[in-house]
DNA sequence: TTGTATGCAAATTGTTTGCAGTATA
DNA sequence: TATACTGCAAACAATTTGCATACAA
């Protein structure tokens, strides 16, 4: 998974290094989708003088290429990255601790909302997200 | 409408100021959906004294009182307000000008995301957004 | 009169940018 | 060696907050 990123990487002429390697070697082996801030304090724990910059400046260049999504917790001003599946899929986040997972479920049908758009307008693309508690925050409410 | 929405402030204790009736007066007479910047530039025509602060305060107010919801256009770090509906629906969202519209279509089933989503998730609610380009912004780009 | 709301300015948060030095290819 | 990448610090944009004043009830 990382090494075909990097590939990628370099056949779009862009040079590996640790930094970059870090952060995708992050993002593929997180337990949950992190945040540029909770990327970089993974790293921080082998090498303390990657920036911030640095993590955003690859995020943004991995989201240009597609290999990476981003995905937004409402309310919170936040957001989490996860390395891009191969399927279409939706996301199940948690409103208590900002936690997303993946959920294999998508009732969309385009056509049938390229009837109620009306025929001027280009579907693009759709985001679902579900919103809920997750169990440990259930578990901590009460 | 607006009416309605000022009797709830009353019913809880809120004063209402004359920049309390005009946010509520932009939400509801607006063509589309607008930004905080946007409910400022209106009032300004008629009260150039009136802050930023101000109604933001007052849409975050009006949010946890439920009669607006905030709807965020991605890659934008954009949100616009819409006075709730009483009907679920959701958010044709345009990527070139960040308009918003409602779109009355939702294939989402709650039982069926709760099997998938396992019996430990608490589902509270979900946001569908259909993205894409308004017809105005598909003829601005060529 | 009393407390809530406002306006101002400063603070905050998440993210981006300019620049000079560094390291990959 | 040449160019893309990095770290630093400063710049940004959107939103929030502290505080003294003003105004709705």
């Amino acid at each position: 998974m990382t090494e075909k990123i990097i590939q990628m990487l370099r056949d779009r002429g862009c040079k590996i290094t640790p930094q970059r390697r870090a952060i995708i070697q992050v993002l593929a082996s997180f337990d949950k989708f992190p945040t540029a801030q909770e990327i970089l304090d993974h790293i921080h724990q082998k090498d303390p003088d990657v920036g911030l910059d640095t993590v955003y400046r690859n995020l943004n260049l991995l989201i240009s290429m597609g290999v990476i999504n981003q995905i937004s917790v409402p309310g919170k001003d936040l957001k989490v990255f996860e390395l891009a599946h191969d399927k279409h899929h939706h996301h199940l986040v948690c409103l208590g601790c900002g936690e997303a997972n993946c959920l294999n479920y998508c009732p969309i049908d385009d056509s049938e909302i390229q009837k109620s758009a009306g025929p001027g307008f280009k579907i693009v693309g759709h985001s679902l997200e579900i919103y809920g508690y997750c169990p440990k925050c259930r578990a901590a409410a009460r």
